[in-house]
DNA sequence: AAGACGAAAGTGGTTGA
DNA sequence: TCAACAACTTTCGTCTT
């Protein structure tokens, strides 16, 4: 666990939590913690600082600070993710028209985080899988799921299903694959669209599978085992793509 | 020895009665 | 609501390079 990540889970909610509450709002003035003890002299700059939030998160309305957070978690979440700026920028969109339509209530902040940063993705045609986000942001796919479902309802957002094609850069930089091989690929996993054969299938296994057949055409040849660790698919998931790709696609070479 | 293959059994999600 | 179903996974024994 990092640093930062500790102190933004440990620290902040507490703050929040004291000023939503009507528990006592400030921060007991002079070195004095709730029962009157001294605070020892390691705490006191620690106190103070959260004084001073106190102070400027009390001027702010409940939702401004929800949405402080929010971005905040967002904008972690997407670096680990390492997505660019621009789908945060467009993560933080659907956040703020999320919030502004009150559809945050009853949901949590980091699940609606996690939501609106996949959503931005793949509305940007850089896609993460489910499994990725669920990962980074400890929130379930089940859950990520079902809230993108109920937001895209409420705010109108209609996306086609991810292309195959979509996560072919990124898998292919991530296995240190030419642009030869990513066209190639890319060619493949058009083929196999005219030919009816990805219905109903995971994108990114049609993308593994189209990458391995790539490498190998092109004589940059890995294996299957390394293509499944950064994929997030199986070996046997990317042989029976494999199969059925090769089987019915003119591939214009015998493999 | 490493990689590829595929059968078998299990999981979680979707669909249709 | 439940059962059937398809996609995908895990595991593992067997071929191929």
């Amino acid at each position: 666990m990092h640093q930062h990540q500790k102190r933004a889970r440990t620290g902040a909610p507490l703050i929040y939590a004291i000023a939503d509450k009507g528990l006592p709002t400030d921060i007991a003035p002079k070195n004095k913690d709730v029962n009157g003890r001294l605070v020892p002299e390691r705490n006191r700059a620690q106190m103070h600082r959260l004084r001073k939030w106190n102070r400027r998160l009390r001027v702010s309305s409940a939702a401004e600070r929800n949405l402080a957070i929010a971005l905040s978690d967002m904008d972690r979440l997407s670096s680990r993710l390492g997505v660019p700026r621009s789908v945060r920028e467009d993560a933080a969109l659907i956040y703020r028209n999320a919030a502004k339509n009150n559809l945050i209530r009853g949901r949590s902040i980091e699940s609606m985080v996690a939501t609106v940063v996949y959503t931005a993705c793949r509305r940007c045609n850089i896609p993460r899988t489910l499994d990725e986000i669920a990962e980074s942001s400890k929130i379930s796919k089940k859950l990520i799921g079902k809230n993108y479902r109920f937001l895209s309802r409420k705010l109108g957002i209609k996306l086609p299903p991810t292309s195959p094609s979509d996560y072919v850069p990124r898998f292919a930089t991530n296995l240190s694959l030419s642009g030869k091989v990513q066209a190639k690929a890319i060619e493949i996993i058009q083929k196999s669209v005219d030919a009816g054969l990805n219905t109903g299938k995971g994108p990114s296994g049609i993308a593994a599978a189209a990458l391995y057949i790539g490498s190998i055409l092109i004589g940059e040849r890995k294996t299957q085992r390394e293509i499944a660790e950064v994929t997030g698919v199986t070996e046997v998931t990317i042989r029976n793509r494999y199969k059925e790709l090769s089987e019915n696609i003119d591939l214009g070479v015998a493999l």
